[in-house]
DNA sequence: ACAAATCCCGAGTAATATGCTATGATTAAT
DNA sequence: ATTAATCATAGCATATTACTCGGGATTTGT
């Protein structure tokens, strides 16, 4: 149970743009550039994430992107759950519906919800403030070499 | 996220036998007919189970597998680790060696690992037991159809 | 002894998902 | 007009998944 890159380069770079908050639109080159991620690719995850209403986009010169909430609003779950989908560990458990015949009573769907609702419960209790104040510590305890940005 | 195959089927066998604990020796063909999975595909994925120490096996006629644990010994995190690997949504958060040039300090790494402490911790909490109780309320309630060997 | 039932093992393979790359269009500042 | 940027879509190499296939080893019943 891995989280794919989509998942990963997304909080990144999400986290990236709460610690550049208020320095106006950031260009995702340099995001790519901070982050080593191809740009191109990254462009399309936050594509989805300017979808889902997560980051705010500015077109042409001086453009870029910047957060569309608060940083205390966004958690990393929303973050993955836009990248990845819903964190269905069972197809069961997914949103649309049904697609197992047998499944209007059975038993273990309750358990895979249950898992599901507190995996989600664990990653939306993250968020990109928390975050960044885990990184303002860390600061103050001399324990970072300047790559505090990295995940 | 979702869990692969592996780890919903693995679910699925685990608990296909915790129903008929003390039926001795049950033959991978039943579990496999009665869950809808492929038997070779199946006995891969129950040979790592006994690997791991979660089954035991009688060979011959006559033979099959048991639970190699009492039902409340095992968890559904056993079951996933064992056929998913880690729970490591990051690669830096993954039992060896980091293979992240930046990782020594990188204050994010420490989200990864709470999520991933986390998630093992739910998944740790839900034993076969449990699931088995779970399954026995439903049918108290008159909740069920038959289905109830089905995840 | 023999056949049937069953687990054990390793290789191969089709389908799908991942992680990009490539190309071009659109928008805005200078 | 030029340049810097986002927007959109298609293509593609690689890896992973979810199996299939073919056999071999072990035990039980006759």
């Amino acid at each position: 149970m891995k989280l794919s890159t989509k998942g990963r380069y997304g909080v990144r770079a999400m986290f990236d743009l709460t610690l550049h908050q208020g320095d106006g639109p950031i260009p995702l080159r340099s995001i790519a550039e901070r982050q080593d991620i191809s740009e191109h690719y990254l462009e399309q995850l936050i594509a989805t994430l300017r979808n889902e209403g997560f980051v705010d986009s500015v077109r042409g010169a001086h453009g870029g992107y910047m957060l569309a909430k608060k940083a205390d609003e966004i958690t990393i779950g929303h973050i993955i759950r836009a990248l990845e989908g819903p964190i269905a560990l069972s197809d069961c458990v997914s949103d649309d519906a049904d697609n197992c015949d047998k499944s209007s009573d059975c038993v273990v769907k309750l358990v895979w919800n249950k898992v599901k609702d507190k995996i989600d419960h664990v990653l939306d209790s993250i968020t990109l403030e928390d975050i960044k104040q885990e990184a303002i510590n860390a600061k103050q305890n001399g324990k970072q070499h300047g790559y505090m940005y990295h995940i």
